[in-house]
DNA sequence: AAAGGTCGGTTTGTCGGACAATGATACGAC
DNA sequence: GTCGTATCATTGTCCGACAAACCGACCTTT
């Protein structure tokens, strides 16, 4: 007859005021776009002070579901962009002290599959938007990181091809923590440039001819490539990343 | 010659001091577990207020760098705990009309080659925890809500022993958006359960032989099955997924 | 009528101070 | 040493205040 009691949580009001504001926003009764209510009717409605809501404001802000749209004063809702919550995994990942390894082990099982899916799925744009994102990467020829850059960005559009949020979202963190390596990387290893341009040609030309074999290829030695570059860039693969 | 003018940012004082700290943290001259200073500590310090200090602290601890300890007062340094971090990927992707079918593609692509590589580098204990988790969810054969927990709980331990922080990242806002609709699946199709069992079976077979092939077929049947069992269900998978 | 200027109301960012509740800690009793 | 207690420190919440800046409406000018 051992009762079991539940462990007793005490959630301060912050985050009750937070979390009722959540769920609205979650449930859509709360659009994109829309404005908040002003702090202080937020404060009416839920009974509590001006201070308690903004440190529900703070929390909801730094979830990226409400946003303070650039030179206005109202805070509007808005749904987390991609990008943001990345960066959020990126600072878990590197705080749990990943390893260029790891990042690259990722890469190669989700890019390869993402390239073969966008072969398939592409639309003319999204093959256009390729193109182009390989064409900077190819103009510039001066700054790295700028380059290393427009490599990220070729990436996510082939990535915007497959037309699959989930795998854009999963391989942003990658593309985030991968970018300052690529750096380093294109400036010890000056003919890493010429091999990404092939690569990022073979690509376009898969994407174009719906290639999804070609792509997956291409794909991987892409990614397969980015080691080797690593290796003689002399970056510790086990060595963890330092954001 | 036209200039272009950098848009001008105005940073609030609470963000400014929020950077401050979190970049503390992340360049670890604040170590995890250690205590921060008190809230008027660290208003001296930054010369802001306290209402200021702790709009920036509701920030941090949101994006989980600082935690309040259970029945603890100060609040502590923390690195943020992956769970907490995919929580807020789920929420990113079901604001964004994440569909079922994007969920299963993603799974698709990211678990067998995950299986395949808990095969090559699982230890002894991994093999185990595998086994352990898979044993559960077979003994389980009442609740569905705990069944379909224990589901995610095997792709949890499969994925730890491919010893990968970055795929395991990436699979667990997978895990969590799908629980949901997997109690569902085992709700309108029993049999799903025992073809379930059946694959776990296979999966810790292959683990404990190290088969890496047999592991990535098997997770790939694993997942497909998935697919079927929705389809069975009744499932829309082109449907958006609520959380 | 469109572009630009003025003006008052609203809302936010920040501040100061206040107080109750409760961990944390030191101290004395046993 | 362990226990209970008193004191302190710190957090959660509140109140009130004010400047800055945005918003919207209204007015002028061409």
């Amino acid at each position: 007859m051992s009762v079991e009691f539940d462990q007793i949580v005490i959630e301060p009001a912050y985050r009750k005021v937070a979390a009722a504001i959540g769920e609205r926003i979650l449930d859509r009764s709360l659009r994109e776009g829309e404005r908040l209510p002003p702090e202080t009717e937020l404060a009416r409605q839920f009974g509590v002070n001006r201070s308690t809501v903004r440190e529900a404001l703070r929390e909801l802000e730094s979830t990226g579901l409400v946003i303070r749209r650039a030179g206005s004063k109202r805070m509007a809702i808005s749904r987390p962009q991609h990008d943001a919550v990345a960066e959020g995994v990126s600072r878990a990942l590197v705080l749990h002290d990943v390893t260029y390894l790891e990042v690259w082990e990722a890469l190669m099982i989700l890019e390869p599959p993402i390239a073969e899916a966008a072969a398939r799925e592409r639309t003319p744009a999204d093959l256009a938007q390729a193109v182009a994102a390989a064409g900077r990467f190819a103009a510039d020829n001066t700054d790295t990181a700028q380059a290393a850059h427009h490599v990220a960005e070729f990436f996510r559009s082939i990535c915007k091809a497959a037309h699959n949020q989930v795998l854009g979202l999963a391989q942003e963190p990658l593309l985030q923590l991968l970018e300052p390596s690529l750096r380093v990387m294109m400036d010890q290893v000056p003919q890493s440039r010429s091999r990404i341009e092939a690569a990022q040609r073979r690509l376009c030309d898969a994407l174009r001819a719906r290639d999804s074999d070609s792509a997956r290829t291409w794909m991987s030695r892409h990614i397969r490539d980015f080691r080797k570059g690593f290796e003689v860039a002399q970056i510790d693969l086990q060595q963890r990343i330092t954001s």
